[in-house]
Formats: C-alpha cells, structure tokens, sequence
DNA sequence: TCTGGTATCAACCAAATAGTTAAACCAAAT
DNA sequence: ATTTGGTTTAACTATTTGGTTGATACCAGA
C-alpha cells in the first residue's frame, strides 16, 4: 500500500468522524479532540493532512452537498416525463436524507447560520437542487401536465418536509414514551413513508384530470 | 416604577438579545458576553436574573415555541371548516415565521441536536403543532372535503417549507448577486408567498371536485 | 541496510469563555 | 436622612479548546 493510499484512508476516517460530530453539534459544538478520538488520529494529523477546523468543516460541506445533488441528478438522467421525474426527485431526496443521516442537520445548521461558511462554488452546486426542481416543474407546466406553481416553494415543501420530518424523530420518540403521544406516519400499503409524500406532492401539482 | 417592573425590563432587553444570538450562532456558538452587551447589561446580571446559559437557552426555546402555538391557537379558534381552518394555520405559521426571524433558526437547531435541551413540558407545547394540524385533517377526511393523507406529513411539509424558504435567504441572495442565478417566488396576483403555499396545500389535499 | 520523505504522535501553549464574587448602587419605606 | 432589599457592576478565575511543535515511526527505493 502507497503512502497516497494511506493518506486517502486517514483523511476518509477523519471527515467520516467530521460529519458525524458537526451533524450532531454543529460546527462551535463539535471538538476537534474528539473528531480526532472518533476518527483514531491524533489531531495533529487533521491539521497535517485537512487543515484547520473550518477548512475541515468547508470539506464536509463540500461532500455532503456534492453526494447529494450527484445521486439526485443520476437518478433523473435516464427519465423521460416530468411526471416520473418529479416522483424520482422526491424518492431520492428522501432516500439520500434516510441514508446520510448527517446531510439533513449540516445543512439546516449551515442555512441557519446564514451560509457564512459555505463556500461559493458549493453554493452554485447547492443550487442545483433548486434547477432541478424547476427544469422539472416548467417542462411539466409547457406539456399541460402540472400547473402553475413556484418551483422554489413545491423545492422548500419537498426539502424542507424530508428534513424537517428527520430532524423530529427524536422530539417524537421522546412524546411518544414520555406523554403517550404518538406522531408517526401511518405506512399505506405501497410505498411506505417516501411514496406518501410522492402522493402528497403530486397531487399538489398535476393539473386535475377531467372526470 | 417598582423593582418588579425592573426586573422584568431587564428580563426583557436580556431575553430578546439571547434569541437575536442563539438563533444566529446556536447555542454553541452565542457568546454570554456578546448576549450581555447587546443586552446593554452586565453578565452577572443574566446570572443574577436567570442563570446559567443553558438555562438562558431553555428560557428562549420556552418563549419561541409558546408565543407561536399561542398565535396558531388563538388564529383556528374563531373558525369554523376545517379548509378554512388548514388555510389560516397555513397563514399563521408562515407569517409567524416571517415575524419572528429568530424562531426559524433556534428551532432548526435545536432539532438538529435532537432536541436535548428542550424540557419536557415545551416539547409538549411543541407537539401542539402537530397536533392541530392532525384534528384539522381528521375532521376534513371525516366530512368527505380532504383526501386521505398523512397529518404529520403535511404538517412537516407546511412547517418545514416555510422555515427552509426563510433559512435559504442568505444563499440565495449571495446566488443571485455572485452567480446571477436567481431563486424566487414569482408573486401572484393575490397573497404573495403565503397564498402560494396555501395554494400548494390546499391542491394537495383537497378531495378533486367532479365537474 | 541505509536514507529521505511522508505521516503520526505526545506534549505544550495562548486565547477565549462560562461562571463567580464582593463591592457599589439605587429606590422605596421608615 | 437612614436603612434595607433587591439590582447591577468590574474584576477575577478555572477550564476548555483550537492550534503548534519537535520528536518519532513508517515505508519505499537505492
């Protein structure tokens, strides 16, 4: 094994750890001796081959948009209708939400500090999420098949509902043993969770069909 | 003016600095000096008046959540159908979002750090959300004039779009003025973004009337 | 086996920051 | 005017934490 290779399995454990510690405290609450200690380095070693804390906070910005918008946008390559792409959009997002547990967290902690740290190119890529949506939406709405709604609010309702949906699993965990209550997602047959939400949201844009 | 009247000023002026920094800088991040000097107090005093940080962040989160259940509340009582009732919650939460620019963000946080500080009694409070979200539906699907869809889900789609239109300003202004990409919500004629949401949800569950 | 560069480490440091304390202050009641 | 209670303050402290450094381990090629 060359030292390269070493050095790329260093860095792998170090933003590994990285986004498990930012996503779960952000980037003041995170330590960098613990990313160190998850990770199985010595800290030094994150600012010989990473840098300092925000460049290593600006790397797992940088992975965690760039994983995202990269499977959505494969995942829409081979898809023909607006329709189908649309559904693909959301399955998608929800699937890359449930898989990367950091994703929703970084992100919404990023938004909420103002962006301040998310570098511009990352930016431009972040913004694709929003093209897409609106490539799909306006294809739909020229063909008669949608009707006419903002892309920007059916890409906050979409994002924001799959996030927003994760990051209350623990308050809803905890409501359910500590007061009975129970708010949860009753599964339809087909589908599960991510294909109500595809329901939810098609039905809010496909242009009623006539009876 | 009495001591009491005071106290409560003081109380006041320290509180609403606290949530101008915790919903910038989350709780990690908010310093107790920058809250005190934009309080115009000494640091003791927050002590003196309400203890420590975490204690001054649960006082926060305290007032957030109450002040919004109570707007949501007191705006679905006077009403009578439950579309109405969807449509002014709907109303209600977006404009509360929109008035108070701190609940957004401390929320978001808060969520992402599942939850860990919020004390019991207020995730109550919180849970009331939802809840009015799931009655209003249950009655609409009672009376036949909503589809079958899942409360929680609409109610993390209103919420979480609303908050993930408002968190995403930042980047999309910096879109807009670095790469020319603009991201925004072309107003309609009625309502402007509010009335565009309602549109969106109300489409989205209404039962398809037969024409 | 030696050598040179790369990677890793333990120990250290300076700055920042949450929290404390004891003194000063103020306003209302006597 | 004096006292008394609550309120505010400047100055201080202990600790945490991001970042550095010089020494050491590793490993491929000569």
């Amino acid at each position: 094994m060359g030292t390269a290779d070493r050095s790329r399995e260093t860095i792998d454990r170090i933003t590994r750890a990285a986004i498990e510690m930012f996503s779960e405290k952000g980037f003041d609450g995170a330590r960098i001796d613990a990313i160190a200690r998850l990770a199985g380095v010595n800290k030094a070693t994150i600012y010989y081959h990473i840098g300092d804390k925000e460049a290593l906070y600006r790397l797992v910005l940088r992975i965690v948009i760039t994983d995202t918008v990269a499977q959505i946008e494969s995942a829409l390559a081979s898809l023909a209708t607006p329709q189908e792409k649309l559904r693909a959009y959301v399955r998608i997002f929800a699937r890359s939400a449930a898989n990367n547990p950091g994703m929703a967290p970084i992100m919404m902690r990023e938004l909420a500090s103002g962006s301040k740290k998310l570098p511009a190119e990352i930016a431009l890529i972040y913004g694709r999420t929003i093209d897409l949506v609106t490539e799909i939406l306006e294809e739909g709405m020229k063909k008669g098949v949608f009707v006419r709604v903002s892309p920007l609010l059916i890409y906050v309702m979409v994002a924001g509902g799959v996030v927003l949906y994760h990051l209350t699993d623990p308050v809803r965990a905890r409501l359910a043993v500590e007061a009975g209550r129970h708010y949860e997602v009753e599964e339809s047959e087909d589908g599960g969770i991510i294909g109500e939400i595809e329901k939810i949201i098609m039905n809010a844009v496909m242009k009623p069909q006539k009876l």
